[in-house]
DNA sequence: ACGTAATTTTAGACTTATCTAAAAATAATT
DNA sequence: AATTATTTTTAGATAAGTCTAAAATTACGT
């Protein structure tokens, strides 16, 4: 039996909770994630360890398996190449397409999912800069560091961006700012940690620290 | 609300089955085309009813309601696209594409779908020849007759075919037969209606009457 | 470490879509 | 026209996923 949509969102869920520390994730925190309540969670939690999907002890948190972990995976794969598609190809802004990508991800062809990516030129990144695991599920790594941590004078170039609600990447559309764009520190705030930059050697704008740590640069 | 897969897959089975006479359509035959129960289609039908999809009378059959037949036309359009974009862009044969595209026909945004058509370069027909219905719902007619109706030495184009199944499509992929193929008639038996056909000016080939009648042709 | 707070699980109810089996209505046959 | 056959609907049950409210467990604070 294939996995419905539901239980697919929640190894997704789960998986983008674990994803930094590979640490259990509480019940809790899955359902503020999908906006559910802890009794669904736990009902689902039941289901998924016996499919063999997670592993789960009660009260103490949940981890995915490694079937769990490929399932996501090809999710997150299916998702980020579906973007490119609708960025590259349907000429969508990069913030009007991530509930979309979340509907195309689970169809299920990896077929389809191939000739999508052969189509595609094979991106090694989506159009908000995360990495787009291949058929065998492996990340590309990339060296980037967020803008918050550049000193003065030091120029970065944009590679990614951490948050991909579409009031963020709105208000980067507004300043110009896509990735590839050339950010220079001209000045740091030391009080509130906001910064000044240069965006593409033109205009000045002031960073909220909130903004800064949401932007993933490469050195120049 | 949207209406769930389920709901439009109702409405799209309502939708064949009448779209040649435009008459009520029986609940037996609702439950065949969709391989379900009896009981489903009417606990179905009610509800599609009382949210203004179809008209029902108990026992006297269903009909699509305006509202019903507009989202019938949008999801066919959305099949036909995504056909075209497999077959053209992503390089699947004809008879792999039905089931893919019966997925993503649900995927419910009218802006992707209508630059889905201008990628693809506003086509009006798709890889099996049927008309894509344009943005308003309009289908291009198009005069084509079936195989069978041509007499001993006239020559058809194939511009469509009546039977999806993969099998059939693939009994074509076999004879190298595609749209565009031209058939001539060289001989037709009386006994059983068969007929014997050149193809594209090179092979000779054999059809039963239920090959021919499921070859849509206009003459050359 | 003991009581309180927070988290998690269970219990029971609800919704959607499905099914089987029985009842009701319509159609067909003699 | 009456009986039989077919079709359709109803009634009741099941499964998936969700919820609220209560119970169980774990964590925290003094």
């Amino acid at each position: 039996m294939p996995l419905s949509y539901t239980e697919e969102n929640y190894i997704k869920a789960i998986f983008k909770l674990s994803e930094k520390d590979d640490q259990p994730v509480n019940t809790n925190a899955i359902a503020k994630s999908i906006a559910t309540t802890a009794a669904s969670v736990t009902d689902m939690i039941k289901k998924l360890s016996e499919k063999g999907f997670v592993y789960y002890e009660r009260y103490k948190g949940v981890t995915l398996s490694p079937e769990g972990k490929s399932v996501a995976t090809q999710l997150i794969r299916n998702h980020r190449l579906w973007e490119v598609f609708l960025v590259n190809k349907l000429q969508f802004g990069w913030d009007q397409v991530h509930d979309l990508a979340e509907e195309l991800e689970h169809i299920k062809s990896t077929d389809l999912i191939n000739r999508l990516d052969t189509f595609l030129g094979n991106p090694k990144f989506d159009p908000h800069g995360d990495p787009i695991p291949n058929r065998e599920g492996k990340f590309t790594l990339r060296n980037q560091t967020t803008l918050g941590t550049l000193l003065t004078d030091q120029t970065g170039i944009l590679v990614g961006v951490r948050e991909h609600t579409t009031p963020f990447l709105a208000y980067l559309n507004g300043l110009n700012i896509n990735l590839g764009t050339e950010l220079k520190i001209i000045e740091r705030i030391q009080f509130d940690r906001s910064v000044k930059v240069q965006i593409n050697g033109k205009e000045m704008s002031m960073f909220t620290e909130q903004v800064s740590q949401n932007l993933f640069v490469k050195l120049k």
